[in-house]
Formats: C-alpha cells, sequence, structure tokens
DNA sequence: AAAAAGAACGAACGGTCGTGCTATTTTCCG
DNA sequence: CGGAAAATAGCACGACCGTTCGTTCTTTTT
C-alpha cells in the first residue's frame, strides 16, 4: 500500500505541459518559449496553461528545474551506482557524451547560461545554483579519483572539474554545428589525454 | 589621394546604428534584439532604423559580421604580428582571454551558437561559417607550431584547435557565471598543461 | 448526494513586435 | 544655388505577447 496520495490530474497535466515545454525550450530556449505556442502543442487554452504556473517567469524556472531533474537521473545519478574513484569520473563523462548525442539540437541547461549570464533575476540566480551544482559534483568525483590513487595526489579536483566541463562544452558547441560524431571523437581523444595527464 | 569616395551619411548612421545594435545584443543575444528597441537607444525612429537593413533578418546578420570584424580585429589580426609557431598561437589565446574578459556580460558570437544551433537558415548558416573560420584559424596556428619544432611532430593540428577552443568556452562559461578573474585563472592553469602536453 | 474547490475555457486587455506606405526633411551633385 | 535622390519620420496594419477576468465543467471533500 503505497504511502503516496494517488496523483491529482492536477499534478499530470501540469508533468504534461512540462515536457512539451522542455522539448519547446529545447529548440527555442526559455526566452524564446511562449505560452502561446506552448498551448497549442499542448492541446489546451492559453489561459488553462497560465493558470498552472502564474506567471511565464514561474513556468521558465519550473522548466529550467524540470531540465535539471532530468540531467540527474540520465547523467548524475547512473554514474553514482559505479565505484568511486576514475570509474565513476568516467562513468559521469560517458552519460554526458548521451546527453550531448540526445541534445544536439540544443540543450536547454547550457542555452540558459547563454540567456541568462548577463542579467539578474530569479532565472540567472537558479541557473548559477545549477552550474554550481554540478560543478561541485564533478570535483567531488575527481576528489574521490585522487584518493583512491588514480590520479596525481598533487591534482586540484576544481581545476579537473574546470577541464572536463570544458570538454563537455566543445563537445556541445562541436555537436551542435558541426555534427555529433566528428565532436564526439574530438571530445573522446581530448578526454583520454586528460586523463593521461592527471594519471598518478 | 584616397580612391574611396567621402563617407555618406547613410554608411556613417548605420554603422551608429551597428555598435548600438551590438551593445544590445550583447546582453539580449540576436534574438533579444527589437527594431523597437535599438531605435529608442539611438535616437530615432523605427522605420528610420529599419530602412537601414530591410529586414529584422538581415540586421541581425549585420550585427554578425560587424561582432566577427570586431572579433578579428582584436584577437586574430594582431596576433598575426607575432612569428609562427607557439608565440602566435599563445598571442590569439592571450588575445581571447582580453575578449572575455570584455565581455563579461555575453558575447554576441556565442550567444548566437546557442540561439541558431538547433536551427536552420541564414543566421545558423553564418554562425557556422564564422566558427568554421575561426576554428581553422586556430588549427593553421596550430600547424605552423608544429612545423617549428614547437609542438610535437605527430600533433594533430584539429585536435588542438578544438582544445582549445574549448577552454576558451570554459572561460567564457565560468566568466559570466563566477566572475572572470577565477575563471581565468582556471583556464590560464589549463592551457598552461596543454602547452606542456603538446610540447616536443 | 451536496457542497466546496479547482481546472480549463474563451474573450478581451494593453503592449510590443516586424513591416509597409506616405510625407517631409536632409544630403548630395551639377 | 536648385533640383534630384536619398534618408528619416510618422502613421497604420495585423499578429502575437503575457496577463486578467468571468464562466463553465470536473474533481475532490464533506
Amino acid at each position: 500500500m503505497p504511502v503516496t496520495s494517488p496523483p491529482r490530474k492536477s499534478a499530470l497535466t501540469r508533468n504534461l505541459i512540462l515536457e512539451h515545454a522542455y522539448a519547446l525550450a529545447t529548440r527555442d530556449g526559455l526566452e524564446g518559449l511562449s505560452i502561446g505556442h506552448l498551448a497549442a502543442d499542448v492541446g489546451m487554452s492559453k489561459s488553462g496553461v497560465f493558470a498552472h504556473f502564474g506567471s511565464r517567469e514561474d513556468l521558465q524556472l519550473a522548466v529550467l528545474d524540470a531540465g535539471a531533474r532530468r540531467f540527474a537521473s540520465q547523467v548524475m545519478q547512473p554514474a553514482l551506482r559505479e565505484p568511486r574513484g576514475l570509474p565513476r569520473l568516467r562513468a559521469i563523462v560517458r552519460r554526458w557524451f548521451e546527453w550531448a548525442c540526445a541534445h544536439q539540437n540544443g540543450c536547454v541547461l547550457l542555452s540558459a547560461v547563454s540567456e541568462y549570464d548577463g542579467r539578474d533575476g530569479a532565472l540567472r540566480d537558479g541557473v548559477v545554483r545549477q552550474q554550481s551544482q554540478w560543478r561541485e559534483a564533478l570535483a567531488k568525483a575527481a576528489g574521490y579519483a585522487i584518493e583512491a590513487g588514480h590520479l596525481r595526489a598533487d591534482a586540484d579536483p576544481q581545476q579537473i572539474a574546470f577541464e572536463i566541463y570544458a570538454l563537455i562544452l566543445g563537445l556541445h558547441h562541436d555537436a551542435g554545428l558541426f555534427g555529433f560524431a566528428p565532436a564526439s571523437a574530438r571530445a573522446d581523444a581530448a578526454f583520454e589525454r586528460l586523463w593521461r595527464s592527471w594519471q598518478a
């Protein structure tokens, strides 16, 4: 007997709306997301969609959060099943490659960085929080790899995290412009060089 | 005696408009650029501004091109005065750091990648052409460094170009979200590691 | 089964968008 | 200086924007 109450209809349609919104924001970014288009995509009225969020900004925040949960469940959490150290670190990167492959037409979370990095407001705050969190997760995983002796003892986890993230950015960038296959090959080679370079 | 005709007023105001447009697009991206805001910023009427370009898309293309010329004159061209090889390659990177420092609130050219990488049309084509061009310039500079014996003979110029660009992306990313100083320090360390790793 | 709450709708609001069209002003050249 | 040509302003347009409101229909609670 589940302790969770049965999902209310409201929550179901809200999730449905968020799924569509995430897909739309994938191509047009959070700034390009319009309630009218979203409503047409879901098959609802504008006001019906609107009522679920109260404002456009709250909708955008909800989409940003939905993207974060998606990313966590597809990239970060599965990698936690790998043993600490280099295996887990490489698992994160491997999953991230799959994520980039599935988001060649644009990643909401990365677009959001470009869209809000020069502004103020709740959305920028959310983006900064997200990026800090994943960077910290990367650094933590790198720290475990150092502790385990998989990487050099004098290595800096934060520096490793920065370089990993930079390569992921390069992967996304090239995948979007030049195709996933060549981008993946370049990034792969770069990562092999990276591991070798930091190896104990 | 200059063969060029004296600059018409039209060209002057067009350049003025483009300057303002570039500044606005720096914060809001090319998709966020609106003719009304631009006109108010310049101090002209909407239709007056509009007449200079004929369509919003042509305006965006002109801004993209203006950004490219700016980038070329501030990053690529000055570096050509350095001797071929590692000095020129490092000069490009150094200038690019300055560019990133001056564009912490957003870079039109990088935002454009996020905005158009999942679409079709003239703007995407322009972005792809730009990025290909700079990547090729990087690879060429890396090739000179290999020829000169500054970098390992078995190194792949395209691979080096990819890794350099990835670090630049990381620099822009972190500078926009966490501030230029820490981002610059991380990127600096990463570049030193990069040079050492590819060194002959 | 009745009552209260909530979800979705359709219409309308004030604004802004990009884009034409027509005057009017400004610039250029003989 | 004067007349052609170009540049700019002014205005209007239809479309879409986010948002509000009142109403209807559905769901949940009593």
